[in-house]
DNA sequence: ATATTAAGTGAGTGAATACTCACTCTGGGA
DNA sequence: TCCCAGAGTGAGTATTCACTCACTTAATAT
């Protein structure tokens, strides 16, 4: 299924439809999509306007297509390199180690692709054609690792009997926060470099912020 | 200085454009501000097109027009109500009871105006307008209130030596990443009713997901 | 009653913009 | 060299939409 995905990747992506898509990312993410002109991203992708109908057939469908690279870029690593890190190599390590590396991982993959998450997540609240693909894909697959993994740590004792869900979610909440938080409000919450926040926020998600009970 | 907000509130507010507001933050809530037209807030409000641009110069007045009741209805009771909760009462209360009631209080404010803050996050991503105020009025005032609470327990060493705002930024990391992946995603992270998520949630900010390490 | 003002209206306007289409260019096959 | 297919173009078009303004209605004062 991934590999079709990436054939169909391949075979449609001639230069000019992959700059176009560029384009369209950079433009969205500046200005929204109901705020973004076509004329700009052509002009963005050194194209005529023409040719972006050439290639999409509404400016509608140029969104829609940025599902696909989302989707390989965020799939694919995460069920590739995360995920062997984490269910084969990370058994036998310890979970603050793993788990550092898996935040630290998924941080850098985000704050690579910005524009077209940022891109993707607010317009799916607008456009339910972008949410349900991501409802029905990329979050199972995504939930289905986590949850996967956290299950293992619960069984072998390592982690408290909450629930599954409720610990996985909690993982992406720091995650999401400290992205979020961070990149809207950078002069009140970037204190250090990624390395050492995740650290430390790991070391929160598994001991808390309490001073030791003992 | 929030008095003057009040009286300006007051004065502005005739019935209609008490109206034109609430449609508006309707209207943007689902469409997005551009892709929002003047005609349905008109139509959603019971009113004329023309009457819009009678109270407001332009559409864009509309969008920034909504600070202000944002900053009403979150600044007054935070610091009226809450703050009085955690910092009076609280002072001798258990931390875990005043984070439980500081969360749900404010899980319970953004919820009941959802449409509303969710329009003025999005929009300030996009309009340097809306994203200013919030960063020199709206940030400040909330940071200082939690950065205040956690210092105080921080000194009376209920909490570990971390940095102050990471602590704070933290405690809002998980009540953003609750509300905001249980209401995109409710079929994957809604589990229980509010107050029991927030118990959890506070259980784990406090001590974490890893089984003692006694 | 009448005048005065303010509040509200909605048809009309001009600018903007997604999309079309008749055309041009280019490279490779005969 | 000539021809052709198809990739690319960009001026043109039809529509949409924020905003205007000449007007109506309602309320209050005189």
């Amino acid at each position: 299924m991934v590999d079709n995905n990436i054939k169909e990747f391949d075979d449609e992506l001639s230069e000019k439809k992959l700059k176009i898509l560029e384009a369209a990312i950079k433009v969205f993410s500046e200005k929204g999509f109901d705020g973004s002109r076509t004329s700009e991203i052509a002009k963005e992708a050194n194209v005529a306007e023409g040719t972006i109908f050439k290639y999409f057939k509404t400016k509608k469908d140029i969104l829609l297509s940025l599902l696909l690279p989302l989707t390989l870029k965020f799939i694919k690593p995460l069920t590739m390199k995360s995920a062997e890190d984490i269910l084969n190599k990370g058994k036998d390590e310890p979970v603050d180690e793993v788990l550092k590396r898996l935040l630290y991982d998924r941080l850098h993959l985000v704050k690579k692709n910005m524009p077209l998450v940022k891109t993707v997540v607010i317009e799916s609240l607008y456009h339910e054609e972008l949410l349900v693909p991501i409802k029905e894909k990329l979050a199972p697959q995504v939930l289905e690792l986590l949850d996967g993994y956290v299950n293992y740590h619960k069984e072998k004792g390592d982690f408290k009997d909450y629930d599954t869900r409720f610990i996985t979610r909690t993982i992406m909440s720091m995650l999401l926060g400290y992205v979020v938080l961070s990149s809207a409000f950078p002069e009140f919450f970037s204190m250090g470099d990624d390395e050492n926040e995740i650290e430390r926020i790991v070391d929160v998600l598994l001991n808390g912020i309490k001073n030791g009970g003992v």
